[in-house]
RNA sequence: GCCCGGGUGGUGGAACGGCAGACACGACGGUCUCAAAAACCGUUGCCGAAAGGUGUGCGGGUUCAAAUCCCGCCCCGGGCACCA
C-alpha cells in the first residue's frame, strides 16, 4: 500500500479530469437538470477563505447532484469591472485590464487546485466586450420599455471614489466600498426604474420558499411598502380663508398612513428641499430664517443624519393651510426632519401621535391636541366626554403611536384608531368623497442609479445630440468599446479622453457627444447566470430556449452581504427580461444558501489592511486540498459565521489517512499496514461485523439527507462513524480470515465502495484515487451512482432503552427491537424494581427504540 | 424605536418534544519504542472518593418528558430607521 500523498494525487487527478472533460455540461440531454451556482468573485487577487468555503459548498452540491443522476451545470466566471482595478492601474502606471486578467488567472489556478468541478468552457468575464456588449443591449431594451430614465436629483456622491452611488451602496451614510462619507449632490444621472417592479418584487418573496427567511425579511424591509393616503391641504391667508376653487398651486399634498389622526394635526411641515418652498416665502419677513434653515440642512452630512436622534430644527414660513377634515387653519413650517424624496416631501404633523412631531412641537411650543389614546388611559374618561378642543389644559406626556380610541375627532370620536383602523378607513373615505384625499401606497425603495463616473465599467450606450437630444446607440453599433489607450495615472477619464466622446448622431448624422458614464458593476452581475447557459452566443445575450431549459438556478450559494444589493437587482432583471419575452420564469434563484462570514479567531473581518487574512494556499501546501475542503465543511453549518481556527485541520488530515488505510485494508491491499492486531472473543467479532453491515445502510441514509439540507458537518461526522465501525471490524478479523470467507469478501467490498462514494463529493481526489487504485475501477468516482440504502437493514435487532422514573434516567435495558410493549414494560419495571418499591405506578410511557418512562409516586 | 437571527463542555459543534453533549479538536492515561514522532487503545460537562447530585443565558409555565413549545426578562449579532 502506498501512503496517502495528496501532493502527488491531487495535481495528477486535476489534470486527468481536465483531459477527460469531466465537468462539461451537455446542452440537451433527457436527464433532469440541476443548475448549481456560486456567486462569481471579484478578481481581487488571491483566493481567500470566503471563496474557499463558498465554492467548496457549491462543489459538494454539484458533485452530489451528478452522482444522483442529474445533468449538472456548474459554471464559474468573474465580476471583472470595478474600482480596485483602476486604483491598481494608477498605482502601477498600467491598465486595469492587465491587473484584472492577471488576477483572474491566479484565482482560476487556485480554484482548480481546490478541485472545484467547474465547466471552464462556459467561463464568463464581465469586462470582456463579448459579454458587456449584451449588458448594453439589455440597457437599450430597458430603454425601449421605458425603464431607463435620465433625471436631475440629489444623489449620493463618494468624493474618494469620485463617482455617484446607488442608494443600496450607501451604508450608514458611508460608501460601501471605501467607507468615505457620502455627500449629497444635485446631478443628472441615469436610472433603472426598479420602483416599477416594487410591488412584484415584494409579492414574489412569498414564492421563494427555498430562501432563508432573514434574506426575504431584509428585502421586504428595503422595499418598505406603506399603505396610506394622500391628503390635500389648501393654502389660505392668515385668517384661514382659502380659495373656493383652488388651483394646483394652492394645494399641498401629504402622504400619511395615519389619516385617523387628522383631527390632531396642529401644524404642517415641509422638507427643506421642498420644490415650492422658496416661492412660499419669497419677499416676506420669513424668507431669511427659512432660507438659513435650508442652507444649514444641506450641510448636515449623511453620516450625522444616519446617526439617529438628531436634534430637529425648523422655521415658520408665515403661511397657513386648511385641514380638509375640519377646516382648521394650520401653520406651515419647514423642518430638517422631513425627507424630501419620500412621499410628497410634506407632512401633516400630529404631535400627540408621532414621536418626531411631538419633539418638534415641544421645542417650538406648538399645540398638542390629544385625539387618540388607549381606553384604559387615565385621561380617557375626561377626554372621551370632552366636546371642545382641549389643547393645553391636558398634560400630554408623550406621543402615543399605537392603536387606540379616537377622541375630540368630531363624528369619528369613539372609533378605533391606528394603522389600517376603522377610523382611518372612515376618514379616508370621507376625504375621497370630498375630493381631498386618495388611497395610495408608498415604497421606501428608490430607483436604481446606475451611472458611474468611472472608466473601468460598461459604457452606457447613449449619445447626446445638440439637435435630437439624448438618443440610444443603435443595436448594430454595439458594443461601445472602452478605449484601451487611457492614462488613468495622469487623471484621464472617459470624459477627457481624446476621441471616445466624439461621434455623430445616429438620427440626424450631425456632430454629437457620446455618453461618458459607465454602468454600475451590479448591472453586470444581474444577469451573468443567464449567460452561462449560452456563453458563446454572438447574436443575443443568450438563447431563450437554453436559458429556459437550465434556469432558474436550482441552488445559488453566496455571501449574506448580498442579501439586498445583488439579489434584489437580479430579481428585477429577471422580471424585466421575462416581460421582454426572453424568459418564461419569474424568479432567478429557486434555492438560496447564504454562507456566514469567515472571520478571524477574534471575530474580526479578515482584510488585507488588518493583516489577519488566512490563506488557504498555505494549508493546501501542507495538507492538500481534500483535507482543507473537508475541514471547512466539518467546521459547522454553512449559514453560520465561522471564526477561523485551523487547529482541527491536522485531525482531518489524520482522518483521511485512516480512511485511506481502511479502504486498502478492506480490499486486502494494506499489506503490513493492516489494522488487525489480535482476534477478540468470537461473539465480539461477530457483533463488530453485524454492526458494520448495519452502519453502512444507516450512514448512507444519513449522509444523503444531510447533504440535501446542507448539513455537511454532520454528513462528515456520519462518515467518521462508519469509519469507526470499520476500524472495530478490521481489528477483529485478520486479512486472511476475511479473504477465506465469501460473506466477508462481499461485506468488505460493499463497505469499501460505500466509503469511497460517500467521500467523493467532499474529498474528490482521495475518492477518485481510491476508486481507481484500491478498488481497481476504470474512470472516476465522480458521476458514479450514489450508494443505495435499505432503511430496514439499518435497524439493529436489539436496542438499548433508557428506563426513567418521572423523567429521570434510572436504568438501561437491552430489548429486542420488535419486542411487544407489554414485555418491554415488564423488563423496565424489573430494572427499577427497587426504586418503585411501595410506590403507585400512575402511568407508563413507552417510546419504542428510545425509552420507558414510569410515573410512580 | 421596528423587524430578524443567536446564547449548549476548555474549543468547533450534535440532538423528528424522548437518554443533553453525536462527531471532532484539545487535554490526560496507556500500548509500541532506547527515546521521540507516527499509529493504535482508553478516559474526558461540572461537583463528588463513591453513592449520588447537578447541568443547555435568567425567571416562570405547559407536558409523563423541554436545549426544543408558551409567557416575561438579560446579553450578543444582523437588517431598517427623523420613511410620516
Amino acid at each position: 500500500m502506498k501512503a496517502y500523498n495528496p501532493h502527488e494525487i491531487e495535481p495528477r487527478l486535476q489534470l486527468a479530469w481536465e483531459e477527460a472533460g469531466l465537468f462539461r455540461s451537455p446542452d440537451d440531454s433527457p436527464a433532469p437538470k440541476k443548475y448549481v451556482l456560486e456567486m462569481f468573485p471579484y478578481p481581487s487577487g488571491d483566493m481567500h477563505m470566503g471563496h474557499a468555503s463558498n465554492y467548496t459548498y457549491g462543489d459538494v452540491v454539484a458533485r452530489y447532484a451528478k452522482m444522483q443522476g442529474f445533468d449538472v451545470l456548474h459554471p464559474m466566471g468573474w465580476d471583472a469591472f470595478g474600482l480596485p482595478a483602476e486604483n491598481a492601474a494608477v498605482k502601477h502606471h498600467s491598465h486595469p485590464a492587465i491587473w484584472t486578467y492577471e488576477n483572474i488567472e491566479t484565482q482560476k489556478k487556485s480554484f482548480s487546485r481546490m478541485g472545484f468541478s467547474y465547466d471552464w468552457d462556459r467561463k464568463v468575464v464581465a469586462c470582456d466586450p463579448e459579454y458587456y456588449r449584451w449588458g448594453q443591449w439589455i440597457f437599450l431594451k430597458f430603454w425601449e420599455r421605458g425603464l431607463v430614465e435620465r433625471r436631475n436629483s440629489p444623489v449620493n456622491w463618494c468624493p474618494s471614489c469620485a463617482t455617484v452611488l446607488a442608494n443600496e451602496q450607501v451604508i450608514e451614510g458611508k460608501c460601501w466600498r471605501c467607507d468615505s462619507e457620502v455627500e449629497k449632490r444635485d446631478l443628472t444621472q441615469w436610472y433603472y426604474k426598479i420602483t416599477d417592479y416594487a410591488q412584484e418584487l415584494l409579492d414574489d418573496l412569498d414564492q421563494l420558499t427555498g430562501w432563508p427567511e432573514r434574506v426575504k425579511q431584509q428585502q421586504a424591509n428595503w422595499i418598505g411598502r406603506s399603505e396610506g393616503a394622500n391628503v390635500d391641504f389648501i393654502l389660505c391667508d392668515a385668517e384661514g380663508n382659502a380659495p373656493d376653487a383652488p388651483t394646483a398651486e394652492d394645494i399641498i399634498t401629504v402622504f400619511t398612513t395615519r389619516a385617523d389622526t387628522l383631527f390632531g394635526c396642529s401644524f404642517f411641515v415641509l422638507a427643506p428641499e421642498y420644490a415650492g418652498l422658496a416661492d412660499l416665502v419669497a419677499g416676506t419677513e420669513y424668507e431669511q430664517p427659512v432660507m438659513e434653515l435650508v442652507e444649514a440642512a444641506k450641510k448636515v452630512s449623511a453620516v450625522e443624519r444616519a446617526q439617529g436622534d438628531h436634534e430637529k430644527h425648523g422655521a415658520f414660513t408665515g403661511r397657513y393651510v386648511v385641514n380638509p377634515i375640519n377646516n382648521e387653519k394650520v401653520p406651515v413650517w419647514v423642518a430638517d426632519y422631513i425627507v424630501a424624496d419620500y412621499g410628497t416631501g410634506a407632512v401633516m404633523a400630529v404631535p400627540c401621535g408621532d414621536t418626531r412631531d411631538f419633539e418638534f412641537a415641544r421645542k417650538y411650543d406648538l399645540p398638542i391636541i390629544p385625539i387618540i389614546l388607549p381606553e384604559d388611559d387615565p385621561l380617557y374618561p375626561q377626554l372621551a366626554g370632552e366636546q371642545g378642543r382641549v389643547v393645553t389644559e391636558v398634560d400630554w406626556p408623550e406621543a402615543y403611536a399605537a392603536e387606540g380610541i379616537l377622541v375630540q375627532s368630531g363624528e369619528y370620536t369613539g372609533m378605533k384608531g391606528g394603522k389600517h383602523s376603522e377610523g382611518e378607513a372612515a376618514i379616508v373615505a370621507a376625504l375621497e368623497e370630498m375630493g381631498r384625499g386618495k388611497r395610495t401606497v408608498e415604497f421606501r425603495l428608490r430607483d436604481w442609479l446606475i451611472s458611474r463616473q468611472r472608466y473601468w465599467g460598461n459604457p452606457i450606450p447613449a449619445i447626446h445630440c445638440p439637435a435630437c437630444g439624448v438618443v440610444p446607440v443603435p443595436e448594430e453599433d454595439l458594443p461601445v468599446r472602452l478605449p484601451e489607450d487611457i492614462d488613468l495615472a495622469a487623471g484621464e477619464t472617459l470624459a477627457t479622453h481624446a476621441g471616445f466622446a466624439e461621434c455623430t448622431c445616429p438620427v440626424c448624422g450631425g456632430l454629437a457627444r457620446r455618453e461618458t458614464d459607465t454602468m454600475d458593476t451590479f448591472t453586470c452581475s444581474s444577469w451573468y447566470y443567464m449567460r452561462y447557459t449560452d456563453p458563446h452566443n454572438i447574436h443575443a445575450p443568450f438563447d431563450s430556449a437554453k436559458a429556459n431549459a437550465w434556469m432558474p438556478v436550482d441552488q445559488y450559494i453566496g455571501g449574506i452581504e448580498h442579501a439586498i444589493l445583488h439579489l434584489l437587482y437580479s430579481r428585477f432583471f429577471t422580471k424585466v427580461l421575462r416581460d421582454l419575452g426572453l424568459l418564461d420564469f419569474d424568479e432567478p434563484f429557486t434555492n438560496l444558501l447564504c454562507q456566514g462570514m469567515v472571520l478571524d479567531a477574534h471575530g474580526d473581518v479578515m482584510s488585507k489592511s488588518k493583516g489577519n487574512v488566512v490563506s488557504p494556499e498555505e494549508m493546501i501546501a501542507e495538507y492538500g486540498a481534500d483535507a482543507v475542503r473537508a475541514y471547512i465543511l466539518f467546521l459547522g453549518p454553512p449559514e453560520k459565521e465561522k471564526l477561523w481556527n485551523e487547529d482541527g485541520l491536522p485531525g482531518m488530515y489524520k482522518f483521511l489517512n485512516r480512511l485511506w488505510r481502511q479502504v486498502h485494508d478492506l480490499v486486502g491491499k494494506a499489506g503490513d499496514e493492516t489494522l488487525f492486531q489480535e482476534a477478540p472473543a468470537p461473539e465480539v467479532a461477530v457483533k463488530a461485523a453485524q454492526k458494520l453491515a448495519r452502519e453502512r445502510h444507516r450512514v448512507v441514509q444519513k449522509v444523503s439527507a444531510d447533504i440535501e439540507r446542507h448539513n455537511f458537518n454532520t454528513a462528515i461526522a456520519a462518515i467518521m462513524e462508519l469509519s469507526n465501525a470499520t476500524g472495530e471490524y478490521l481489528r477483529a478479523f485478520s486479512p486472511e480470515a476475511r479473504a477465506a470467507c465469501e460473506d466477508h469478501i462481499a461485506l468488505d467490498g460493499e463497505v469499501a465502495e460505500t466509503l469511497v462514494k460517500l467521500m467523493a463529493p467532499f474529498t474528490p481526489h482521495l475518492a477518485d484515487e481510491l476508486w481507481q487504485k484500491a478498488l481497481g475501477n476504470e474512470g472516476f468516482a465522480y458521476g458514479q451512482p450514489w450508494p443505495e440504502f435499505d432503511p430496514e437493514q439499518a435497524k439493529a435487532d436489539e436496542v438499548e432503552l433508557a428506563v426513567q422514573i418521572c423523567g429521570k434516567v434510572k436504568a438501561r435495558i437491552m430489548v429486542a427491537a420488535d419486542a411487544p410493549e407489554a414485555d418491554v414494560l415488564v423488563a423496565a419495571r424489573e430494572a427499577v424494581a427497587a426504586a418503585i418499591e411501595g410506590k403507585a405506578v400512575k402511568k407508563e410511557v413507552y417510546v419504542p427504540g428510545r425509552l420507558v418512562n414510569i410515573v410512580a409516586v
